[in-house]
DNA sequence: TTGTAAACTGCACAATTGTGCGGTTCTTCA
DNA sequence: TGAAGAACCGCACAATTGTGCAGTTTACAA
């Protein structure tokens, strides 16, 4: 049994939807409101698998109010019902904790299955979004993959992330049980490597290739 | 019409692909490859809309075979047949250019909506597959837009950032027109805003919450 | 076994940094 | 009109860093 919530200023689409929730074998409608607020006031001592909330809401906003539940319950699996797929407003919901989203117009089938997608642990969205994602995903996670070829021993990794976290030499040194020496003596290389000369360079240079 | 490559080692899953998009209305398979070389080889003086391409191919891998492929054509649709849903093989097929995945027994009226979808600019994939990559999105994107609460003030973000372009404060000095002493004076204030105590710990922070 | 690379140690010294103190001017906002 | 903050300037000095040079040990591949 797939337990849902319904979060939908819209009295016809929110009673429509819970219709046909309990209408369907397998699922359940444990809550339908009309603002975040009392959705999220009862969250707490409610058991949910799966969360449909407009996107666009009276008072606190969608995606506000995924923030505010995944402080709640960080596993809730959250759909976003929406009328367009304003890419904005569907990156600040992914980024949120939204696992999904859903166009008004869906029919039911189709809503049916990214219901019980979403509570296996999917992410169902049209393609249309999925290659919006992926072209952001590309831009962040491609750079990284692609330029990596500079690379630095577990031992310098080591020193330099020591660095980054705002040791000087002997605290590395003291961390790693070695000397300062030793310490210089990596940094050295970790700059003829990376082709710069000060700590600030090569940390930040190493941040941009994800090498620490 | 939607012009089909399709890039498969096995004879049998090859010719049954190409039977079953040449028998539909709509769709027509201009070629059909057991490896990448001779796809590429090709591919220039080819009019294809989408490429489906197997991921472990005998020889270049379907990887490599993306990569190649979009510099030849930047605007080709790549979907890649996969047996496993491999998280590691999806995001590097995904960041060298791939727009959506096919697990091999995806039933026939399925694989050719997501052929159109893909020519139509989508990203078909399984839901779980789209999990993954949103969960790796949040962790990029999501951390950016979460806690910009610190504000450096806008020359205090040029001095951070000439520092992590390797300059000293002499240097960043003569770049921005003011004193050794002034630099210091920002330094300072950057420092005690972000709760360090050295450059590179101000440097590691201001990068991985996007002030920089 | 010979070579190569990683990891380690040491010394010296100039250059750079971090932080203590003291100021001015200009804009903005209550 | 007066307080607050950004941006600016200055001095002093200890601490830290960057880089020159010269080595040892260990592990693993040719």
């Amino acid at each position: 049994m797939i337990k849902v919530a319904i979060i939908e200023d819209n009295n016809t689409i929110r009673e429509g939807l819970a219709a046909l929730i309990n209408g369907t074998v397998g699922y359940s409608c444990v809550g339908s409101f009309d603002d975040c607020e009392s959705f999220l006031s009862k969250l707490d001592r409610m058991d949910v698998d799966v969360v449909l909330m407009d996107i666009g809401l009276p008072g606190m906003s969608g995606i506000d109010g995924i923030t505010k539940a995944k402080k709640i319950k960080p596993d809730l699996n959250i759909l976003m019902l929406t009328v367009y797929e304003d890419s904005q407003s569907v990156f600040k919901a992914l980024c949120a904790g939204a696992c999904g989203f859903l166009v008004k117009k869906t029919p039911p089938s189709r809503l049916l299955e990214a219901i019980k997608d979403a509570s296996e642990g999917g992410a169902p969205m049209s393609s249309l979004i999925a290659r919006q994602v992926i072209n952001v995903f590309r831009q962040t996670q491609g750079k990284i993959s692609e330029e990596k070829e500079t690379d630095l021993s577990t031992r310098e990794i080591e020193v330099l992330t020591s660095l980054s976290d705002g040791n000087n030499y002997q605290e590395i040194a003291d961390r790693l049980f070695i000397s300062v020496d030793t310490v210089r003596h990596h940094i050295r290389n970790i700059y003829r490597k990376l082709h710069v000369h000060s700590q600030s360079e090569a940390v930040a240079k190493a941040i941009r290739k994800g090498l620490i």
